[in-house]
RNA sequence: GCGCGAGUGGCGGAAUUGGUAGACGCGCCGGAUUUAGGAUCCGGUCUCGCAAGAGGUGGAGGUUCGAGUCCUCUCUCGCGUACCA
């Protein structure tokens, strides 16, 4: 292998330039106020302009998790194509923030620590440096100087900062955004110290909630819903059930609304949009109340449909429904508590398992249906979920498939009340149509039935007009040592927020990383740390990891800043107009890290902390690579390409090539090493257009000779004799202007692909130059130079 | 089931507005050079045909002077989501 011969000295040039970016802070940007030394590029780049006149462009990568196994393949995709399309708009002129950091709160450094007793942050510590590495070898143009890690008390500090900001508002509906708690209004009336602090409390952004939760019992901790996928946990596929415990939630369907709203005001892909818009779940119908005879109450439902109200033959009830106790008559009462039990005992990955076959029972108590005074019966089933709409609905098995599969099971009334299309059985016809047998709506086509009927309930008033959303809100904590704390401390059993002055919370040093034996998160252990002097004792939940993630782009506007998460200077700067100009990264994040990040920009924009309403303006999703089978890279698989081998055998320029030339940036495509000896033989032709071969055949040769390394070597090299000062013919000039267009707008386009072809082909041409025109192929060299 | 996306040579993929299908690269075949080569250079490579020519973008129709591109139906694969009332 040491004899191999290099196409071209790449191990010298990467290593000497690399060198100089880091050392040179070449691609440092600059803040408002703030002057570029003497000598540096910036200068050379702007004329000595001001930074803040300058016309900015943020181009942001999601930030790694640093991994034990070190950077794979993926990773370098998104960060290629952006420091591509960051080095093109600096040579635009623009004034480009580029820069990188760490997501490094996380279970596996915690699972590490539980069993070899390391503290998580010494294995942290080495994944990032070990990333950090590894990322500067491909010759990333970041800033380095706005490194973040989350893991880092001065940057916690401001993530805990705008959890207090979480904390101290609420959402005004008057107004449709948040605002400061003090602004909040009591009820008439109320006036006991106690009652007021209740009421506080369940208005906040951050809240403390005693409902059913997703409890991982493999991780010992709970999870948001949007990391249970499939009743498991997102991360390791551990069963996950429903468990009642109190947590802090944060009030995320305030936002609802504005959250699908405002996907019209920005660039991203319909299919990412459309999956935030199915997870938020917006639906129009009314709440319908349904007066359950012989009682003082009503069982209230949500439905889409209120024009098939006449419809309605039963009503069934979630099996957690709070009614379902005193609802149940004496005789189905064994029945009743028979089959909640069984059903509470399901975890949810059975539930929707066993989903295909109905099952309930009935309660023995009716409800009446209050357009027809009709007795309908109520029953209890695990069909109806607790946590969405009401928890109950009325069932119109007519016209809808679930209800009728439920109703012909029981033996069930099955009424039809929308009249189908020619040729179709009224019976299950779930569409639209003509309303039948519904007394005064009969007649009237669905849009109008369902406005007349929904005037009807409300003037009768047992009903509304509703909109309904799926979104839950956001569970926030979580039973890990290694997270944020919270800035909160328990007195008397009420929370109370830390001042701002106690920033950080720092997590105490333990020795055991396991949850305590009663269950309590590990922070528990440290007596110390939770027992405070004046007799309070700390929260000893920590953050989940996306409380880093939400709000890491805000960082590196101003990361050393001690003062402020962010200068509002270089906020209203660097943030101006559209956020982040571009945001490269996976689709895995479509409803967790970006929903989350959205939700928390808008509360800071409406405390007027942020100028945007929106943080990312454009966003790419980089498809995935996969292994040379084309299976998904795995180890299990033996199929992963680790980018330090490539990097040996081809180096870095070759490397970025040819993830670039594999495809379209948002393809999924299977890796090709034969494919990335192909780019290396291009840019091993671009070497030999411009250089002497003698002098390059000495360099080898002196290194092989005296073992010399560095960067001293490559002055042996020199340019080829048919590199001459003249003018270019016609047909050069041809052949160059048609690649100058052709990688411009490529690059607009992001269509790297296509424009490494471009430069083939041009390279292809100007090979069979016996002359080749010094400008015309140092004007070559200016389109290759960002890739 | 629903939503989104994609089907083009042996392979990755080009074809930006309906206008020479297969750019560019890999692989393969042949040649030159070389002690050697994961080196370089030259030529070839959608299918059938000696050729002229004919056929060809998952399948079936359609619009058009002209369709990979537009329309209708249909098949396959990927991703997301799922008893959301």
């Amino acid at each position: 292998m040491a004899s191999l011969r290099r196409q071209y000295p790449f191990h010298l040039i990467e290593a000497k330039w690399q060198k100089l970016w880091v050392s040179g802070e070449v691609f440092r940007a600059f803040n408002p106020g703030e002057a570029a030394p003497e000598g540096h590029p910036f200068g050379v780049r702007h004329a000595g302009a001001r930074p803040e006149s300058l016309a900015k462009y943020y181009i942001l990568d999601m930030f790694p998790y640093p991994s034990g196994a070190g950077l794979h393949v993926g990773h370098p995709e998104g960060y290629t194509a952006t420091d591509i399309t960051a080095r093109f708009m600096r040579m635009r002129g623009r004034h480009v923030l580029h820069p990188m950091g760490w997501d490094a709160f996380g279970l596996p450094a915690e699972q590490y620590a539980i069993k070899t007793g390391q503290h998580p942050r010494v294995t942290t510590e080495e994944n990032v440096s070990n990333f950090r590495r590894q990322i500067q070898s491909l010759g990333f143009s970041y800033d380095w100087g706005r490194e973040v890690d989350t893991t880092d008390s001065g940057y916690f500090k401001w993530s805990q900062w705008i959890f207090l900001q979480l904390y101290n508002s609420w959402f005004n509906p008057a107004t449709n955004r948040a605002e400061s708690i003090e602004t909040l209004k009591y009820p008439e009336g109320m006036e006991s110290k106690e009652e007021r602090r209740a009421f506080r409390d369940g208005k906040r952004l951050a809240f403390v909630s005693d409902a059913p939760v997703n409890w991982c019992p493999e991780l010992g901790t709970v999870l948001a819903n949007e990391e249970v996928v499939d009743g498991k946990s997102e991360v390791g596929g551990h069963p996950v059930v429903r468990r009642s415990m109190r947590q802090w939630m944060l009030r995320i369907t305030a936002y609802a609304q504005r959250l699908l709203d405002d996907l019209e005001t920005i660039d991203w892909s319909d299919s990412l949009k459309e999956m935030q818009r199915n997870w938020i779940g917006r639906s129009e119908g009314a709440k319908v109340r349904f007066p359950v005879s012989g009682a003082e109450c009503a069982v209230e439902v949500f439905t889409t449909r209120p024009d098939t109200l006449f419809g309605a033959t039963y009503m069934v009830l979630s099996p957690e429904h709070e009614l379902v106790d005193s609802l149940t008559t004496q005789e189905q009462r064994v029945l009743v508590e028979e089959y909640r039990a069984a059903a509470a005992r399901k975890s949810d990955l059975e539930r929707t398992e066993l989903a295909k076959e109905k099952t309930g029972v009935f309660i023995g108590a009716h409800a009446v249906n209050p357009v027809n005074d009709e007795e309908i019966p109520i029953w209890i089933a695990d069909y109806v979920l607790a946590s969405y709409g009401t928890g109950a609905i009325m069932a119109v098995p007519g016209h809808d498939e679930r209800d009728l599969e439920f109703a012909r099971k029981f033996d069930l009334d099955v009424r039809a009340v929308v009249k189908a299309p020619e040729g179709v059985e009224s019976v299950g016809f779930v569409g639209e149509g003509e309303s039948m047998n519904s007394g005064f709506l009969s007649g009237l086509p669905t849009a109008e039935a369902k406005a007349r009927i929904i005037d009807w309930l409300e003037e009768k008033g047992c009903g509304e007009r509703t909109i309904n959303f799926k979104l839950r809100d956001w569970l926030f904590s979580r039973q890990r040592y290694w997270g944020e704390p919270f800035p909160i401390v328990w007195r008397d059993g009420h929370h109370e927020a830390l001042p701002e002055s106690e920033l950080p919370v720092l997590p105490p040093e333990l020795d055991d990383y396991k949850p305590t034996t009663d269950g309590d998160p590990p922070l528990a252990r440290a007596q110390d740390w939770v027992n405070l002097a004046d007799g309070a004792t700390r929260e000893t939940n920590t953050m989940p990891q996306w409380a880093g993630s939400c709000w890491y782009y805000l960082r590196y506007l101003d990361a050393r800043n001690g003062e402020r998460f962010v200068s509002e200077e270089a906020e209203r700067y660097w943030m101006d107009d559209n956020g982040v100009d571009l945001y490269v990264g996976g689709t895995e994040h479509a409803v967790l890290h970006l929903l989350y990040a959205r939700f928390w920009h808008k509360v800071l924009f409406d405390l007027g902390h942020v100028s945007t309403a929106e943080p990312f303006y454009k966003l790419v999703n980089q498809g995935i690579i996969l292994g040379e089978d084309g299976q998904k890279m795995s180890k299990s698989r033996g199929n992963v390409i680790n980018p330090d081998v490539v990097l040996a055998d081809y180096g870095a320029d070759a490397f970025r090539l040819y993830e670039m030339f594999m495809g379209p940036l948002e393809m999924m495509k299977p890796w090709n090493m034969e494919g990335v000896a192909g780019v290396y033989r291009f840019l091993g032709r671009v070497w030999r257009l411009f250089v002497d071969e003698a002098s390059f055949t000495e360099l080898e040769q002196a290194q092989v000779t005296d073992g010399g390394q560095g960067a001293a070597l490559l002055d042996m090299i020199k340019i080829d004799e048919s590199i001459t000062d003249v003018e270019p013919t016609p047909e050069q000039q041809k052949v160059l202007h048609a690649c100058i267009k052709k990688v411009t707008e490529d690059l607009e386009g992001m269509r790297y692909n296509t424009a490494i072809s471009a430069m083939m082909i041009f390279v292809n041409e100007a090979s069979g130059w016996e002359i080749k025109p010094r400008e015309t192929l140092r004007t070559f060299l200016l389109l290759l130079n960002p890739f």
